[in-house]
RNA sequence: UCCCCGGUAGCUCAAUCGGCAGAGCGGGUGGCUGUUAACCACUAGGUUGGGGGUUCGAGUCCCUCCCGGGGAGCCA
């Protein structure tokens, strides 16, 4: 017998056919027996027929519970009142294992049963789809720079000496004695990777230790950072909005299925083509004070400032020239205008916040010197980063874009906890 | 860390002024010849998050602790 994945079968109609998966649910109707079978690549519905109460398939079929393992052989057919078009005329059952008390529901749960139930909830087809389009959206990621751009991968260390932006937010480890620290970017080793290599990227896991309780927040999250040397800030926001319209183009080409299953306003996202708008922190600060926000330049523009930007616009918007004062120390100063630094953010629409921030990084050594020790940062740790302003320096510039905020915008999810398969949540690391 | 909301059956929730703790789903039993989160009937299921207080009487009011959710700051 011939085991096929549920996704196939309209190749197998009129054949016999084996399906190994799980009981999603079961319904029955006098001699008539709905078992509906899923197998991680859909859904399909399996029918039997009897006159008989005691035909040995009922019997069967009446010890199965929901998310049971089982094997069902039968003829595939075309059935327009099957779910999915495609149904399996029953010949044999063989239970696997027989599931007792299975927890998830067809109804609705609360978000605290279903995130303690982690391990389980992602059986259900909205948790499907979204873990279909994040790996469509990390495909796309690495096909962006491997055959687009043909950049080099480069894997960051995940422990790491020392903070690139202060101590605070880093989870601690012991490292043979000393401290050691898990990754909250590997930028400053692309840095290196790109006087190397020219055109870098890493892709991994971060870790921040802030204590955020928010939908946009993990402790964990994966994030893709690009570094090219001789890039000034203008060709790196061109990158950016590049990566950002491929990602989109890809998923709604690949995943359609995926979006209409989450019920995905596709045409917001149709819209993301560049060039996409750009607002300098200095228009951004008279907008929001027209709009009635008390806000003053050099004020850190906040989440709802944030939020009201972006919905101005239908596609991601590019913030760009923060004061130099708010962001990282390793940032280029504008020539023209040294209280502000190269830097931008892109914000997604509709609402999802940050999904990218970038900058032309310092390549004078004195200058990164000097900022080293205005902020406090232990030097002798910094002296390789260092070095790299004294052999060959260059003007270079990258960003990192965050893959779960990245999910949550595309799919539409309104909380990064589900756009990853176990969130690492504030106070919450189990299951 | 701070602010707001919540915790009642396995799950999602209700319970009027402080006055007999309930429903739907899920489980069990039976019925139904094409079901679509099937439907119909019956049935089992409770230390109302923990502790303390007020009261003739507390799910309900007060204090406290714990847990969960939402938001702020900061960030991707």
């Amino acid at each position: 017998m011939k085991w096929v994945y549920i996704e196939d079968l309209k190749e197998h109609v009129g054949e016999e056919v084996e399906i190994r998966g799980w009981v999603y649910n079961k319904r029955s109707s006098g001699r008539v027996r709905f078992l509906l079978v899923r197998d991680g690549t859909g859904i399909v519905q399996a029918t039997a027929w009897s006159r008989d109460k005691d035909n040995p398939l009922f019997k069967t079929f009446d010890t199965l519970t929901r998310e049971s393992s089982v094997i069902v052989r039968g003829k595939v057919k075309e059935d327009p009142r099957a779910p999915g078009g495609y149904e399996l005329e029953l010949r044999e059952i063989i239970p696997i294992q027989i599931a007792e008390d299975y927890p998830i529901t067809p109804k609705e749960h609360g978000v605290g049963f279903l995130m303690a139930h982690r391990h389980l909830w992602l059986r259900s087809s909205r948790q499907h789809a979204i873990m279909r389009i994040r790996h469509e959206i990390i495909k796309a990621i690495r096909d962006f720079f491997d055959e687009e751009k043909k950049f080099t991968l480069v894997d960051a260390p995940i422990l790491t000496p020392a903070a690139c932006e202060g101590t605070t937010t880093l989870f601690e480890t012991d490292y043979f004695g000393e401290k050691a620290y898990l990754s909250q970017s590997g930028q400053l080793y692309m840095e290196a990777a790109a006087m190397a290599l020219g055109k870098v990227y890493c892709f991994g896991p971060t870790f921040r230790a802030e204590k955020s309780k928010t939908r946009r927040h993990l402790m964990e999250f994966w994030m893709v950072e690009p570094e090219v040397a001789y890039f000034r800030l203008e060709d790196d926001i061109q990158l950016a909005e590049e990566l950002v319209e491929f990602i989109v183009g890809r998923v709604l080409e690949k995943r359609s299925k995926e979006l209409e299953t989450l019920e995905r306003d596709i045409a917001r996202l149709e819209k993301v083509k560049r060039p996409f708008p750009r607002v300098s922190y200095d228009e951004a600060i008279e907008i929001l004070k027209k709009e009635g926000f008390d806000i003053k330049w050099g004020d850190e523009i906040g989440g709802d400032e944030e939020t009201a930007l972006a919905l101005k616009f239908e596609k991601p918007l590019i913030l760009h020239r923060f004061p130099a004062a708010q962001k990282a120390f390793y940032m280029e100063p504008d020539p023209e205008r040294p209280e502000l630094s190269l830097s931008f953010d892109m914000l997604a629409p509709e609402g999802y916040g940050e999904i990218i921030g970038g900058s032309e990084r310092i390549s004078d050594y004195e200058l990164l010197l000097k900022r080293i020790r205005e902020n406090n940062l232990p030097e002798e740790a910094f002296q390789w980063y260092l070095d790299l302003r004294k052999y060959g320096s260059v003007p270079h510039a990258g960003f990192g874009l965050g893959v779960e905020r990245t999910v949550a915008w595309i799919t539409g999810v309104k909380h990064v906890r589900e756009t990853i398969p176990f969130p690492r949540l504030l106070y919450k690391i189990y299951p």
